[in-house]
DNA sequence: GTAGGGTAATTAAGCGCTTAACGGAATTAA
DNA sequence: TTAATTCCGTTAAGCGCTTAATTACCCTAC
């Protein structure tokens, strides 16, 4: 067989119709009798006919894809077991479907904007997925004065726009009392960059929580999701007057790094010191001592992301849809506070 | 400013022209003056005009795009660094130009050829990148038919295809030198799946290494890249009869995993045993002992890869080209063997 | 003065598909 | 018998862009 990409005008002149009769037919919409469809639907899978793309969004509109930018340094991407389990988790919802995924990592905000925009003037997008978002973020009003179709992958923070989220407050407070349960006083929470809003979420509640059970000494620190900035922050933090006797930090990698540099101050964990890992991943299982860790349903928070995405460019109100609980998955890295 | 597209006939009315002479304009082809192209282009931008990029693959049969198809269960491709540098390489190449990356993840081999043969009918890419390539792989069929133009990142097997290598059997060498300056004799690699063409490779070169540096009790066993497998293999080799010295792994996270299992089985690390990890990481730089690791240019490639796979599109002829040789980054999981 | 040659534009066809509008034949109703 | 209704199918316009063919015009040359 050769390569040689049918189109409907070769299945209609096969069949002996118009090619209007076939569209109708392989759209399985009224104006064909059953027979005619058959006998067209036949012809085409015997040619091994794909409808092209570009034809198709011409005609109507839609582009059959849709769009997701990582705007995070190459540096920490890599690493990040995160954005991989969404990819997947995003094909899973779209395997079967018309839709493709259109990627692209960059490594600033204006042109992680400057994608979005492209995109929709070249009409080469649905619709997108927005993840990371910031305080007042710019992508926000983009789509809006696009009228670009988006799912937001995080807290319901943009009214009128749909999102998926994890209710992260609640995990943070299970991880809190569970440290306090284990004698735990003086935890740091060690975040991620202040702007991304799920960030402060997650630091409100810490604040919020530590408050209510009495913690005085709990406090926040930031790093930027790097295990340099995780260690450097870390050391700091151990190094300093009445350390803390546990860690929460808001990354696998982050954690991963403070366990290194623990074993390097010569701190036994989780004797001398607990540390929690946020987003559960292979990377926790690993290490020795293995990780707590917060797990999350990120797999399915992009499947969630996408079949809601796909409603709303059907023209589905803007839901918010939140998906099932974080849970924490103790391991060898909690223990008792020390005496 | 509301969302409307505006096309090449917008800008024609605004300038008082064809869309011909727009087109030609736009694409600084002649046919027009220099004033008018002025103008034009001065409308254009001013209206934000973007190509659609449907239109225009239509008429000129490009898709502006190519695509990758990642053939992995969710399960590993989430750890391994490895894709997402890649991904990263890709991208930096990409940027700039007209060109768009489609993902795809599948988890079987069917779905990856029936994912390129899908992009191909639908005209949604101009070419693809073709990772893992394993023996008699159908891809190689299959972008031959249907004259898809294709790069290959891996070794040189395939005669007419281009693709984008490393020296991999030099590496292994390397390693295999190193262990015996340090003494070891008894090495074992665990390899990834025996399907995969760089896996065999990397076996090849190992055996003829270990031959020639007389290594009698050298060998290689398999697993498939995920950690489980990883630490079941590594626990049977490390409790066998006559245990290895020192390990020789062909990914990152299969590494860390065996890190594991000689913490488990009290075998400490460097001294009773000796880990290499192939692919450097964050991770390997993560865990303690700090893993001795092959380090491979992979965003590099990734970038190589694309920039070749625009030239074949172009219609250069199919180059083979190597980029920069892999080297071995010793840590602190290598040492002296055991006496 | 007219043929020849550029240059700068327009025209129109075509890429592959969708879909509103139309038409002819068979069926039903009156 | 004729008119109204259905059903099945065709026609043709249109999506936004490219490009070969064509026209219109101005210059130079003989």
């Amino acid at each position: 067989m050769v390569a040689k990409r049918p189109t409907i005008s070769d299945i209609a002149k096969a069949a002996g119709v118009s090619t209007g009769a076939v569209s109708y037919a392989l759209n399985n919409r009224p104006g064909v009798s059953e027979p005619t469809r058959r006998r067209i639907m036949d012809i085409a899978d015997r040619l091994g006919w794909v409808p092209s793309s570009a034809a198709r969004s011409l005609s109507d509109g839609r582009a059959n894809a849709i769009g997701l930018v990582v705007d995070r340094p190459a540096r920490v991407i890599g690493v990040e077991p995160y954005f991989m389990q969404l990819i997947s988790g995003i094909q899973g919802a779209l395997a079967g479907g018309p839709m493709s995924l259109l990627l692209q990592v960059t490594d600033n905000s204006a042109a992680e904007l400057a994608a979005y925009r492209r995109w929709w003037g070249e009409r080469r997008v649905d619709g997108v997925l927005l993840v990371d978002l910031v305080q007042n973020d710019p992508r926000v009003e983009l789509v809006r004065e696009l009228r670009l179709p988006a799912v937001v992958l995080g807290e319901p923070v943009v009214p009128d726009l749909p999102c998926v989220w994890t209710d992260d407050e609640m995990a943070v407070e299970e991880v809190l009392e569970y440290l306090v349960a284990l004698g735990h006083r003086r935890i740091v929470r060690v975040a991620g960059p202040t702007k991304f809003v799920h960030t402060q979420t997650r630091s409100r509640a810490f604040t919020t929580a530590a408050a209510r059970l009495g913690l005085t000494e709990a406090r926040v620190v930031h790093a930027d999701y790097s295990d340099e900035a995780a260690a450097r922050v870390t050391r700091r933090v151990l190094t300093g007057g009445t350390p803390p006797t546990a860690l929460v930090f808001d990354n696998d990698v982050m954690a991963v790094s403070a366990l290194g540099v623990a074993h390097e101050l010569g701190l036994s964990v989780p004797d001398q010191l607990s540390l929690v890992a946020w987003d559960d991943s292979a990377l926790c299982r690993l290490v020795r001592p293995a990780l707590s860790a917060v797990r999350r349903p990120i797999a399915e928070r992009g499947a969630a992301a996408v079949r809601l995405l796909l409603d709303v460019i059907g023209g589905a109100p803007a839901e918010q849809v939140k998906t099932s609980d974080p849970e924490l998955v103790p391991r060898s890295s909690t223990g008792q506070a020390p005496a």
